[in-house]
DNA sequence: TATAAAAATTTGATGAATTAAAAATTAATA
DNA sequence: TATTAATTTTTAATTCATCAAATTTTTATA
């Protein structure tokens, strides 16, 4: 059955991706989620971002993304503070130290990462792209 | 760049799409992984199953298989007896009680499977499996 | 036949994710 | 303006996942 074949195949594919990333991460002693979160505030330049935005770009729940920035902040990768204009909401920004290890890593998870896609041509991995864009559509 | 959004697309999938899973599962007080391991005894027929197997048909490490079948046992939905010929290995069966819950999760499973996949047509929907197969090559 | 190596599973420690509820602040409404 | 509702984040409890090491049995080798 197709349409069960896609729900294992896509479970199995996400959790064999994150397994693939997660391994050369291990000697910088960052989780693949933590990575993320890092990346997630490069790419909104100085801008600090919140708790919700960040959570909005990830893939889980706003309570671990607050556990996963603790452990970031212990690291001193990035840091927290209260925003000023809505006092409910945190800023949390990208530090010197966290762009630093950021760099390092680039080049090690850009090879992965082409290695894994190297096996699809580019035609086939937008025609993937666009098909993932519409498995998301909420019903 | 597209290597990166497939990486960081296909983690949202697998993660969007067990999340959708989980849900309607949660009244029945089955993990998706519970679940998993249950359809993957039944579909094995009356011929047991060792935690290798199950393990091998699933996305996750033995460690985490014994604990997951340690929960279905604690609920007696599967049984779990040493193996005669290889004392090493263990015999995992669904229970009738197994078979039964999975008989009333089914057609709740299987709309939400159908739900998910809707939005592809059958062409598409082949030509994704086709390419997380590709996908998968170890290299 | 000892001894070592490999295979299958389990255990314990630790870290990560989820849920539900709480806390703090802001917005809406009567 | 007082009260309620909604938003944003945090906390505590629980469950789940992962790693490394341990256990038990089987296989290979000297």
């Amino acid at each position: 059955m197709l349409a069960r074949s896609l729900i294992v195949e896509s479970m199995r594919l996400g959790q064999f991706i994150s397994d693939e990333i997660s391994c050369p991460l291990h000697p910088y002693g960052l989780s693949i989620q933590q990575f993320n979160v890092l990346r997630i505030l490069r790419g909104c330049e100085e801008k600090p971002a919140s708790l919700q935005y960040i959570t909005s770009r990830m893939i889980h729940k706003t309570s671990n993304t607050t556990r996963i920035v603790d452990r970031l902040l212990e690291k001193k990768l990035v840091d927290r503070k209260p925003c000023a204009e809505n006092r409910r909401m945190v800023e949390i920004n990208i530090t010197k130290a966290g762009l630093k290890i950021l760099t390092t890593i680039d080049p090690v998870i850009d090879k992965k990462e082409n290695e894994l896609s190297s096996r699809l041509s580019e035609k086939e991995l937008t025609a993937l792209l666009d098909n993932y864009k519409k498995l998301f559509v909420t019903l």
